[in-house]
DNA sequence: CCTACCGATCGGTAGG
DNA sequence: CCTACCGATCGGTAGG
């Protein structure tokens, strides 16, 4: 017996999640509390746990809201362009612009969380190694168009430009959180143009 | 009045340090928790904090203790060799063989600890903003060493290399822990000889 | 370095 | 979606 109707509900879990993707992004998934999220909102404890069952759950959804946006600004800008090369650079230049405009405060949502959970064990943690494993592979696959397409050399290894171009988002992250480096983001799309144009 | 001797305090202090740091390499220094400690070690919480003050300064005790084994690992292993380029391939030899062999459950202890406190505020958020910067200094002092000896492109970057040779120790150590990824240190090398040849 | 304690917060539940 | 509650754990202190 919902004391709101179904679509007052549904408003309530989104900005239980959009608040929980705020803290999160900053502090971790772990530094998503109950209490502190139903502080923030205004809302008993009870009333935020109740949209998820426990503390998983709200954990779960948190990182899928967080995925979902990372794939409507990197990946749906991008995919109309041509496979191969143009799409890789389109990702590039798009997950540049994510990560050095950040929808989250705290930065890139994905890094922070796949940093907190490489080494944890669990439902989270299978679940953010197989969303990056997937991402990685889409950027392999586009490198392995780009080199049939005769636009990257013969002998590239899309594993790793893949593994190459990864590092470069991450590290412009890093760049742009800690040590709030203006130019990072040039270093980033210069270190891009190099493994683009020479793998 | 301490019940046991100095030395023996000072073993103590040790083993609380040596616990954390382990604890701390796979759940950040915020899953370091004084009751934890006390547990793990058979201690009273009492004693463990005892020695520390307050749980900020335990996390600087161990982020310092982490700071100097990534030293003696890394900038100890490649400091005697020449200045410039062979040295700066020795330190990332050594860099890749620290991540690829941790000496930490949850491999690279700076990589955690510098993901989760980017986005925070404080005195752990400065040390480590501070010594990561001091890293990629001396990363970039060396390039520019290489470059004016003619052992890189009259035209490198040293703050370029230092960037792209950071985030290449990232990715390396994402995946090793996400992915358990054996080929990854084979890419790591792969990724800093194109940048360390071409740059 | 211990026991015994403090107030605050954690995740979560019962009942409405 | 609320109030009122539960046991567990948090950082930390007093006193020995």
């Amino acid at each position: 017996m919902p004391r709101r109707s179904n679509a007052e509900a549904a408003r309530t879990r989104v900005a239980i999640i959009d608040r929980a993707v705020q803290t999160a992004s900053i502090e971790g998934l772990e530094g998503v509390t109950i209490g502190r999220l139903a502080d923030d909102l205004g809302m008993s404890k009870a009333g935020v746990i109740g949209h998820f069952g426990n503390k998983t759950d709200l954990q779960r959804a948190t990182f899928h809201q967080a995925q979902q946006i990372f794939t409507t600004e990197v990946w749906e800008r991008a995919k109309d362009k041509p496979r191969g090369l143009p799409r890789l650079s389109a990702i590039c230049e798009a997950w540049i612009k994510h990560v050095s405009n950040s929808p989250f405060p705290g930065g890139c949502f994905m890094c922070t969380v796949a940093t907190e959970w490489d080494a944890r064990e669990g439902d989270i943690h299978d679940e953010v190694r197989d969303s990056w494993r997937l991402w990685l592979k889409v950027l392999a696959r586009e490198a392995a168009a780009g080199r049939d397409a005769g636009d990257l050399p013969e002998d590239s290894d899309p594993d790793q430009i893949a593994f190459e171009l990864n590092a470069i988002a991450m590290a412009l992250n890093q760049s742009l959180q800690l040590f709030d480096d203006r130019r990072a983001p040039a270093r980033a799309r210069s270190a891009v143009r190099r493994v683009l144009n020479q793998s």
